[in-house]
DNA sequence: AGGGTATGACCTTCCGGTAATTTACCTCTG
DNA sequence: CAGAGGTAAATTACCGGAAGGTCATACCCT
């Protein structure tokens, strides 16, 4: 999998196979930085628990598809929680950033008109989840169970994010001059749900590029609220 | 817990020697009998595995819930899969019967207009799912890993009700003009996302109606198409 | 006695997590 | 410039527990 190494400027030499007599083999020749390794292992990560969810993902899988073992992951992220919390924290921390962008674009003059805000808040998710589709479902897990720390993380992860699907959807129903808060927070929890869906769709159909996707959610947009 | 005989929780007659006679056909065994346990198996599963997901449900806990031990759910249904195939087929027959009904309730004229159709499907689902609102999750059930027989079951089970949506979804398309398979696919997907965020936003309000929820979605519905 | 209902004890496998150890590199001395 | 020593990177081997699954057995009614 990850032939990469070569980290620090003196390259071991790759000459033969020069292997220590009686020792292990390939044991700690890797010399992969830390910094290096934990990308790795997040990303490696960010799939697994996106794909099973958090209880039926498993270390070991993990550590394979980076191809170290368990003991190392260990080592850098303390435990299968921490892991996650990491991830979350990651995953989290690049949604939130890229839909503000997308929301806020134009500080001078008033802000984009509402009707084009899901098209770029749509394409904002698309680029930012392009080359790790499963992510989305590493903040929105519902196999964690209610009460844990995971699920209160989760959950606050997810608070920075439904809050701007909030504002943002709040305004379509001022404008039909319905109040009601749960009507506000089901309207919400639809549009994060929506994106979920197309995520989902996304993941069954690799071939397609987030630009394509973008467009194609456009056009799915108009078509639902076109008169029919 | 149980450590000595003690009748099951819910045994119905602690009082007396009163036993059903001849009451039902093969009935007059000493504990609950098989068809019934066989339903309580399944609501208790169905709720383990829509809430956690295949992977993460512990056939344990589905016994601990129903009062028994492990080796009857083996009895009963063979396998954790077997039980879980169990529950996708209740379920799926369930929500395709009231699906179909609710898309074609007038045989004589023409349908219900197309834009009432959402609405109407939207109730039947929130009827099905009134008192177990986590078997969507059984069938919509993103863990399960790609490649195995569970993952083609559920893929077949939805199969069925994905068939539904997209005829429902490719007049919308039609009517723009648009004519892209992959677009159709795409909206049939959004459409079964929509569904399952509405029902994931109603587990987490346990105090909601059914009917609550028909009226609430008929509302975002409208409030979504409305110029703004 | 016989048959449907139900259980306790047990087996194997896998998973999260830890301890001890090994390898390779860098640097500081003499 | 060689070797001593420190340190970062990784490994093998192992443990306790939980989960899927099985077997012989007990209970209770007809």
């Amino acid at each position: 999998m990850n032939t990469a190494r070569g980290s620090s400027p003196a390259t071991p030499s790759p000459s033969g196979p020069r292997r220590t007599p009686t020792a292990a083999p390939g044991a700690g020749t890797k010399g992969v930085p830390r910094a290096r390794r934990e990308a790795q292992i997040l990303a490696a990560a960010v799939e697994e628990f996106g794909r099973h969810g958090h209880a039926s993902a498993s270390m070991a899988s993990i550590a394979r598809r980076v191809g170290v073992t368990k003991p190392l992951l260990y080592t850098y992220f303390g435990s299968k929680d921490g892991l996650y919390l990491a991830c979350l924290e990651h995953i989290a921390h690049r949604l939130v950033s890229a839909i503000e962008g997308a929301m806020e674009p134009d500080p001078h003059g008033a802000g984009p008109a509402a009707s084009r805000v899901p098209p770029r808040v749509l394409a904002a998710v698309f680029d930012v989840l392009e080359e790790q589709r499963e992510a989305w479902f590493v903040l929105y897990d519902r196999t964690l169970k209610p009460g844990s720390d995971l699920h209160r993380a989760a959950h606050a992860h997810r608070a920075a994010i439904d809050g701007l699907a909030a504002s943002g959807t709040a305004d379509v129903l001022r404008g039909q001059g319905n109040q009601d808060p749960l009507d506000a927070d089901a309207l919400k929890h639809l549009w994060t749900g929506t994106v979920g869906a197309l995520v989902g769709w996304w993941i069954s159909h690799p071939e397609q590029s987030a630009a394509e996707m973008t467009a194609r959610c456009a056009r799915l947009l108009a078509a639902i609220r076109a008169p029919h």
